[in-house]
DNA sequence: AATGTTACCGGACAATTGTCCGGTTGTCAA
DNA sequence: TTGACAACCGGACAATTGTCCGGTAACATT
């Protein structure tokens, strides 16, 4: 008979705030977990109960965001329902791949504090990914039954490659040492990899 | 008038070798810099001033063979010269692919440990980088100028994107969690990313 | 209101990273 | 041979991460 107390969110949600907060103004790695247990004015046993590392809390902090995003993504792919699957799944990596230069930062956080054996789930295993990854899938399968091209031989494979080709390393090293801008990035991402794949 | 001492490179030698081994025998990750500096008979301030981190550490283990690689990847293609440019490229990747996967737990190593301002450079700035991308850029730009294709407006952001998109964590979780084994992934890769590319 | 559970507080602690520096040793050049 | 100087030794140190735990406060059930 497990008992829930309602203080638990407030907690959770103390917590993330006040890491929020601390992240914007002093940037990500500048700011320790025992600083933002004291900011959140909880006990540093507390915030790592509930986030075993900064990462972790990363991802908390991205998930909504994420899901938010996923969402507006299905909802313009729904009304995309008479267009070719080739012209949806384009639309998707037009949207993504930005949102994917924007949030660079948080990801390679999430994926540094990562460790081997860990039982919390993998970035690529969270809750959004996972609906990022169901939502392409779905399209280039659409794609390949059509017949249109020979290549798509393990849709969930190649979805997962275009998903993560921009990996967070690469996008930082795009922006900051060659000089591309976010909408260059995705304008020539899409030109390279969606256009070819689907035609 | 800089003094030359010719321990120096020894000191090199004996940190890289003692690293090496601990790494071997225990995993990166539990090996700490302070054991790998009493292991090679060598001051803290020795070892930090010769390599900034772990990451620096790797990278330089990392550089030999992958210059190997690459000098041998660099003669395979110029046996080719006569092939197409395109049979080049998806030769290129044949053998890049499985070199990536074997090495993605260094490069992850390497990654982790850099910082924003790091006046070291970037992996991708590193001389075997570098090397890689230009030889892949160069072909990319034969087959454009080959107009055999609209698709690669910019070849150096394609081969970019190309290498690196099999980044070290979407790696490990396609063998880890997916359990595909190396040659699947780059069988795979190369149906779907390089033959539409190129055709 | 009393009780049992659950969560929280917050400091101590160990481990690691990375810096610094005084004292020492080896090397080169004159 | 000797002096200048680079490189090295190695411990002290501060900062961070992550763990642990005894004591305390809040909650839900009765």
């Amino acid at each position: 008979m497990p008992v829930n107390r309602r203080d638990a969110q407030e907690t959770s949600d103390l917590i993330l705030q006040a890491a929020a907060d601390l992240f914007n103004r002093h940037g990500i790695e500048a700011v320790s977990m025992h600083q933002i247990a004291k900011a959140a004015g909880v006990g540093q046993g507390t915030l790592y109960r509930r986030y075993a590392n900064k990462g972790d809390l990363c991802m908390e902090l991205l998930k909504d965001s994420f899901l938010v995003f996923c969402s507006r993504l299905d909802e313009t792919v729904s009304k995309m329902a008479d267009e070719p699957a080739q012209e949806r799944l384009y639309t998707i990596f037009r949207q993504l791949i930005p949102h994917t230069v924007e949030n660079a930062k948080w990801i390679v956080e999430i994926q540094a504090h990562q460790r081997h054996g860990d039982p919390k789930p993998d970035f690529f295993q969270s809750e959004p990914y996972r609906i990022l990854l169901r939502l392409i899938t779905n399209q280039i399968e659409e794609i390949q039954t059509m017949g249109s091209t020979a290549f798509l031989h393990d849709p969930a494979f190649t979805a997962h490659i275009l998903i993560s080709s921009l990996s967070p390393h690469t996008v930082l090293h795009l922006q900051h040492q060659c000089g591309y801008t976010t909408d260059e990035i995705s304008e020539r991402f899409c030109a390279s990899f969606i256009r070819p794949l689907i035609r």
